[in-house]
DNA sequence: TAGCAAACGCGAATCGCTCGTAGCTACGCC
DNA sequence: GGCGTAGCTACGAGCGATTCGCGTTTGCTA
């Protein structure tokens, strides 16, 4: 689907700054994005779109499920392109890398711990955080 | 070990805020507490300490592992006594809530998925949002 | 108990993010 | 294709959480 369809068939009218938006995330090398990397990649392709309104179609994006966000240790709130399947994540903690993975044992246990102490169970958040391997190559170099 | 031991153990000084912030979290009934809740414990026992004073105390604290620290969807951090053993959370979407688990299968897995991916593993978040059984029956009623 | 580094207190500053509002625009309807 | 309006955007002000700067105070050691 083109991002332009994507946007109306969600019910959402297609304007210039979310187009933007969509481009850069299905262009941009990284898949994990903050919403100062998305306005810097406005400005640089000379879309005077302000902080604000990126912030705003970042939560619209998400709300209507075409992005997902996740928060960090850093505080920042990062988002991605949500590509159907669910998955969790690997940060770096030296480069800020983010890798991604999906286990179905874990997330099978997650369902019967939430079950056993009684929650309904709406989302979930799983990091790991580490070193990456051209990070820790570096480091042992280093020593 | 008396708190004041704790302290000096770590090569801290021994200090009123970093005593009284220590005593709110043995005596308070929620272990999960905020900088602002560890602040208004303070200024209701009449100690007049600085709401910087408390953020600079949980960070030492924390530094040294006293403490851990944990950053939820609220967007607030929330620190609690490191009691030795790790283990994750499941917080409530409606009235913030925070009980703990631990699964060693989730454990085990989570150091072969970091190890498959060359990462070396440092720490890692899990957090489960739902609604606790008081909220879900409250959200029955309702109804 | 004197001295000094470490810790405090407090206001100002920062950071990520959201609101208020006035002006603009996509798009369904003629 | 032109119009009207609901829905969008821009931009500065505002906000909540956290941190900084720096003058004052306080543990702790010699």
């Amino acid at each position: 689907m083109r991002p332009a369809d994507k946007l109306s068939h969600v019910g959402l009218k297609v304007t210039t700054p979310r187009l933007k938006v969509l481009h850069i995330f299905q262009t941009h090398e990284r898949h994990h994005l903050t919403a100062e990397d998305v306005h810097r990649g406005m400005l640089d392709q000379k879309s005077d779109i302000g902080l604000a309104t990126v912030y705003r179609v970042l939560g619209q994006l998400t709300d209507v499920g075409i992005l997902s966000r996740n928060v960090f240790e850093s505080g920042k709130a990062v988002y991605e392109l949500q590509r159907g399947e669910h998955h969790d994540h690997l940060i770096c903690l030296e480069c800020g890398r983010v890798d991604e993975f999906s286990d179905d044992v874990i997330e099978e246990r997650q369902r019967s711990i939430a079950e056993a102490s009684g929650y309904a169970l709406a989302q979930h958040q799983l990091a790991l955080y580490g070193y990456c391997p051209a990070c820790r190559e570096r480091k042992t170099k280093r020593q």
